[in-house]
DNA sequence: TGAACGTATGAATACGTTTTCATATATACA
DNA sequence: TGTATATATGAAAACGTATTCATACGTTCA
């Protein structure tokens, strides 16, 4: 039989040499998850419009909450993963609890995000 | 009657003149989604997986595939939301269509991302 | 034209996330 | 101690996303 397959092993694509480089070039797999949660705590726009706050104040939760519009209960919830990802410092004051973004890399990634989405073409996914 | 309620107009929260501030410092909505859009796009360790190769050679799909073990039907679906996003060009060679990172603003942004990965503490949340 | 290959895509399933509601906890103060 | 206020949290509901499977489409070549 030996159908027509003139040329590499077990590689059914054409390109082993680029696979082979690309396999050697390639994101450990904890670090690809470490970067894609980042990101991901970074990808919801209740998040993105707290984070711009507390980006250049401090502010306490209820606060938080009046200025966005957000829920107290949700505006909670997302200071939670905030918090479990390190990306906010806070402190208690009394019955208040108040919050700062505390990560000067995420400031710059926020920043970067915000700039992108601000010179990026309005229609982002309409074509898909 | 007259409840304690010493201060404050109808701001039940204590900082009006934080919340007045916030509220004029807030990003648009627009611009908070389409902020989170991008982050959202970079939130999946498959998708950062790709752009971190994309990002430094073109690659066609099945060698994507192959390089990264992801299945070729999954790599598609992701490729098709990167380009709806159009952060990757593509054309088409014969029967292939190879992919690369199109987009500066966003390779930035992934660089930044993994280097935010590699240097943080890798007990990202364990304590929520 | 038909077979083979590379890629794309719809639909279903499985899974994860966000929001809301109700309520608990913590603090302050009378 | 009891009440009011600020915040946190569990659980359910609502919603979104990823993966897989089957298959369609586009291209090449015989």
């Amino acid at each position: 039989m030996t159908t027509v397959n003139t040329n590499f092993g077990d590689d059914a694509c054409p390109h082993p040499d680029v696979v082979g480089d690309a396999k050697r070039d390639a994101l450990d797999d904890m670090l690809a998850l470490g970067t894609a949660e980042i990101f991901r705590v970074l990808g919801d726009s209740n998040r993105v419009r707290m984070l711009h706050l507390l980006s250049t104040r401090e502010m306490c939760v209820c606060d938080l909450a009046a200025a966005t519009g957000i829920e107290q209960s949700a505006v909670s919830h997302n200071l939670r993963l905030l918090r479990s990802a390190r990306i906010v410092r806070f402190r208690r004051e009394g019955k208040q609890v108040f919050y700062t973004l505390d990560d000067d890399h995420v400031a710059g990634l926020l920043r970067q995000g915000i700039d992108h989405a601000r010179h990026s073409n309005p229609r982002e996914e309409d074509d898909a």
